[in-house]
DNA sequence: ACTGAATTCAAACGGCTGTATGATTCATAC
DNA sequence: GTATGAATCATACAGCCGTTTGAATTCAGT
């Protein structure tokens, strides 16, 4: 063994490359963007050799897929479970919409908030909306059509009345807009004059939520709006 | 001369290779960011000699910023006149939020719609927020802060008694919701069921507006405002 | 027509890219 | 203990990258 040292901890293997090198690509991915980032830098922060990439994933784009879909996958089964929660409070009645954009919100920004070392992920996710490539339609159908599914009409309960298509505008709007604070540049600060903090997730959620409702019930209320 | 045939037309010369180059590198960037683009497919679809980017500009990253800074100096240019123009007719009353979001949204949903070959931009600019590099910082000092400079005084003469920061936090989500409206990926068709056209900006305008108006009264606690 | 500066050109530079190969090491079951 | 399949390794492969060079060409001023 020439790679010594590592076996004074736990037993510690299985594949444990394949997370070592999902979390550095994330990592990296989300910090320097997809083409960008070389498979060799993120063999080397993984601390793992360049052919394992290859061995474990196929490609580089089934690597970004893979750690997409890695996180993705149980943020979206939580959003699922918590408009459950929703829906079942609210029993026949309507829903209500700030509770609908919560829990959309609440999931993704959880693990932004958190620690351990998934806080990457929404930054890419944030990112990868407006990324190029065709890959994006690619993990539509897998991670956002279900969500897409049962939130769509959901919505509409939470919004009677509202047109499909002004919905759908609204959600795209709503969707940019919560991207935009994933990505999170330093332009919230900028924007802010410095009094807002990106990082704090806890102040996220209700502006978020209210800003939100409110374009989403400015926007439906009335159809046509003369400027 | 071994690339003959191109004097059967008019002279047309002096920095027309540099415009064919910012064309070509606006429409390339746009379609597949910055980092995927090669100077070679610029040069090619330019129908140029590759040497010709160093020379006329300096290295890679001073072509995007000379492509970015020349479409984004006339729309901020157009900002600040439509701004100047809702401020005369205000005299001394508040602000129509909608007209100073209208101010903000039109010059750049103007050039998305304009045929001539700058349609590209708004994707690029959409595109731009999200991607990583420093130099999104760097062309902010230049074309952003005196826009930025403008305008919030303005939301905050439209939303009186609001707190800065929260008129902030509203900039930031509408910049979000512009941004993801122009780098237009298919989602606004699959988010509306098809029923949207992601290129009609006529369609698209009065929808933000209402959206980012009702987004940032709903945020900062303001009334509902007739127009 | 000639000069000197501005521009364009083909060609090359070193370096980095994603991927493939085949030998080697590992864990495990007989 | 040894056979077996999975995993890791060093190394190499073309090929493209941004940038540079120096000669060839074009242009404007006289």
């Amino acid at each position: 063994m020439n790679q010594a040292f590592d076996t004074d901890e736990a037993p510690i293997r299985v594949t444990e490359t394949k997370d070592r090198i999902l979390d550095s690509a994330e990592k990296l991915f989300s910090e320097h963007g997809f083409a960008a980032t070389s498979l060799r830098q993120i063999t080397t922060e993984a601390a793992v050799n360049l052919a394992a990439v290859n061995y474990h994933f196929q490609s580089k784009e089934s690597l970004i897929l893979a750690v997409l879909l890695r996180k993705l996958e149980p943020i979206n089964q939580r959003r699922l479970e918590l408009l459950d929660e929703v829906e079942a409070e609210a029993g026949s009645d309507p829903l209500s919409l700030e509770a609908v954009l919560s829990a959309f919100l609440l999931p993704v920004l959880e693990a932004k908030a958190s620690r351990v070392q998934l806080c990457n992920f929404p930054r890419l996710m944030g990112r990868m909306y407006t990324e190029p490539g065709d890959w994006m339609l690619r993990i539509f159908p897998q991670a956002f059509a279900p969500v897409l599914a049962r939130f769509q009409p959901a919505f509409l309960r939470a919004m009677p009345g509202a047109e499909i298509e002004e919905i759908g505008w609204g959600m795209h709007f709503s969707i940019g807009a919560m991207a935009h604070y994933l990505a999170g540049g330093a332009l919230l600060k900028t924007v802010t004059l410095g009094l807002a903090d990106p990082s704090d997730t806890a102040a996220a959620l209700p502006r978020l939520v209210a800003y939100m409702a409110g374009g989403l019930r400015a926007m439906t209320g009335q159809k046509e709006v003369s400027q």
